[in-house]
DNA sequence: CTGAAAGCGCTAACAC
DNA sequence: GTGTTAGCGCTTTCAG
């Protein structure tokens, strides 16, 4: 069944091909060819019982490679995040595997490291390997370079946008699918008003992104519709984050509890921007010895699975990143086969807000 | 620079090809090969610039697929791991990326979800994808069927070894790299024992890798070294895991805690497989509400990122992955290249004790 | 120094 | 029904 071959000192396997199984069963590579894709009425049940006897005898599975070089496309969708150590990429990634493995798709992963010029050699990189369509999960890689990547014909569904594409990107063929963003920064921020705090504060990391800025509208806009005015002093947002490591958020969580609860008016409230930072705010508060949620409520956003876990366990805003990744794969695929045409799509989807023990009223 | 085609519904948009630079420069397709190949002397200077510059303006970047159908390799090295969604997995897929990043090579990942049939399904796909060389994270996979890929010609790597293959593995030209799991076993009941605690519970899933089944020894050989009669009573191993969600392991880990604290004489220290596994230990202790570590101490396993996050932060023996990762890398992409040949090695590296709030001195 | 030719393994017209 | 043919885009002898 195989034979062995070297080439400038490596070693390659010979695995049977599609003209090893035509010569076993005494037929030729189309009619083969012409099994292997279905078209099985084309051939007498005979010659279909010879070939298939041939591939279970071979062990024959099709070369993909060129396949794929021949038909010009292969089920392989690419996937580009900040950081799969991050829990919440983690089960990001998760997700799109999943949705893509039940349509028959494989997942070409490209960590970005949060720098842009990496991720756009991924996408590049994704592109020369025939990849036609991809995910982008973070969004600081620049419009102009997916841009260029939609003009290759390249599909791109974005999780979330950069601040400064906000209104380019609606027209610019790149389909999205995000979270209702402000809704859920109301949600949140809601969910302590209504346990009677009134000094509320939102911690989050640069404002660059499209969700972070609406996270941030839908805390303001709760805040008013409560007759209390915004103010600037309990929003803390870092501008330069020159965080590396996998705790990322955290760190800047637990920073800024801190900072927001020295304040000469602290808040009894902590809305954060998403579940890692409102974890290490868990931290910033035990680090002034104070008790959450007696002392401080604090609320996240995303409900990663370490959310319930945490002491006390988070209570959070919920991102349906199953269902959201399943509707980016589907409209990836859409794309993909010509099934779905037309011009982009912004998808939105609710959230849900899931109390635990991270909120309480305030003393 | 591209030409619009239809195909069966399917638009492929034609990017620049190494005959378009060819025709461009005004040279033949081999010339632009060289070129692309770095054989350069090959050339006058000024064919090389008339190369260059069409590249330039074509923005021409060679098809990976049909290059790797040619050569018969591309730098993809694939992964096999359970979870991506559990926070140890995606940091060791961080690591596996960093480390091939860095060589060259690109992550072609499968998430197994712990199933061995589905995890051979995407060994197999890597296959026929052109993948040579596989690292496997997860062990449930059976040896038979991993012997039969190194057959085909397919490297592996192993980060954990299957309980039944343990001696077998050894020559079956599998390379693996672990970390010392007796001596990290040890190293954690060793701490605890330094403490002043006598009675020390293990918590652990099914006993079914070699690295848990190591752990387990060096936890029983630093009790007897210490003039302890390992009990059976004080391990806590489920046989049956049922779990399936991201948390896996922290849902046993509290079920663990909760168990053997409620025994008749319960045990003051708890050594356990891994921080997912203590993790879900101190919500079990709160759970009884108990005081960690007053009433009992936790020291994990991995040092996952969480694992200084959490309250209180985690004691735990530091498996270090990056370094693990960056040897299983340089190890496969040996074989690849040729450069590595000769019989498997195991490879075993040390673990650290991280001490951190989770541990201390018995009431 | 450069180019023509062969072919990696497969698919898809198009003949027979 | 089935086989022949012509490539997909690239690399690599091997002539010139």
């Amino acid at each position: 069944m195989q034979r062995q071959r070297m080439t400038k000192g490596i070693m390659r396997t010979k695995t049977a091909t599609i003209q090893d199984v035509a010569s076993l069963a005494g037929t030729s590579a189309s009619t083969v060819s012409n099994l292997l894709n279905g078209r099985t009425e084309r051939m007498r049940p005979e010659t279909r019982q010879r070939i298939e006897r041939a591939v279970d005898q071979l062990g024959y599975r099709a070369n993909e490679v060129a396949r794929h070089l021949k038909t010009g496309h292969a089920p392989i969708i690419g996937l580009v995040i900040p950081s799969v150590a991050n829990p919440f990429w983690g089960s990001f990634v998760q997700h799109v595997e999943e949705a893509a493995h039940a349509r028959g798709y494989q997942v070409l992963l490209g960590n970005g490291g949060r720098d842009p010029q990496r991720e756009l050699e991924y996408a590049e990189s994704l592109r020369v390997r025939g990849v036609r369509g991809i995910i982008f999960g973070s969004s600081p890689i620049s419009l102009n370079h997916i841009l260029k990547m939609v003009e290759e014909g390249i599909y791109v569904v974005a999780f979330d946008r950069n601040v400064n594409q906000l209104s380019s990107s609606i027209d610019s063929g790149i389909d999205s699918v995000s979270v209702d963003n402000v809704a859920g920064g109301y949600l949140a921020t809601r969910h302590l008003l209504d346990l009677g705090h009134t000094r509320i504060g939102f911690l989050s990391g640069p404002l660059r992104t499209a969700s972070r800025l609406e996270r941030l509208e839908g805390y303001r806009r709760a805040l008013r519709d409560a007759g209390i005015l915004p103010e600037d002093s309990l929003v803390w947002a870092v501008t330069q984050d020159n965080t590396t490591g996998d705790v990322e958020g955290a760190e800047i969580g637990r920073e800024g509890a801190r900072a927001l609860l020295k304040s000469p008016a602290p808040p009894t409230g902590l809305v954060t921007i998403n579940d890692m930072y409102a974890l290490g705010a868990l931290a910033g508060v035990r680090d002034l010895h104070l008790r959450v949620p007696e002392d401080i409520s604090v609320i996240g956003f995303d409900d990663i699975s370490m959310a319930e876990l945490a002491y006390p366990p988070l209570t959070t805003v919920r991102q349906p990143l199953g269902e959201m990744m399943s509707i980016a794969v589907e409209t990836l695929v859409g794309r993909l086969t010509g099934a779905k045409n037309g011009s982009a799509e912004q998808i939105t989807v609710p959230s849900e807000l899931i109390v635990r023990g991270s909120t309480g009223p305030p003393l």
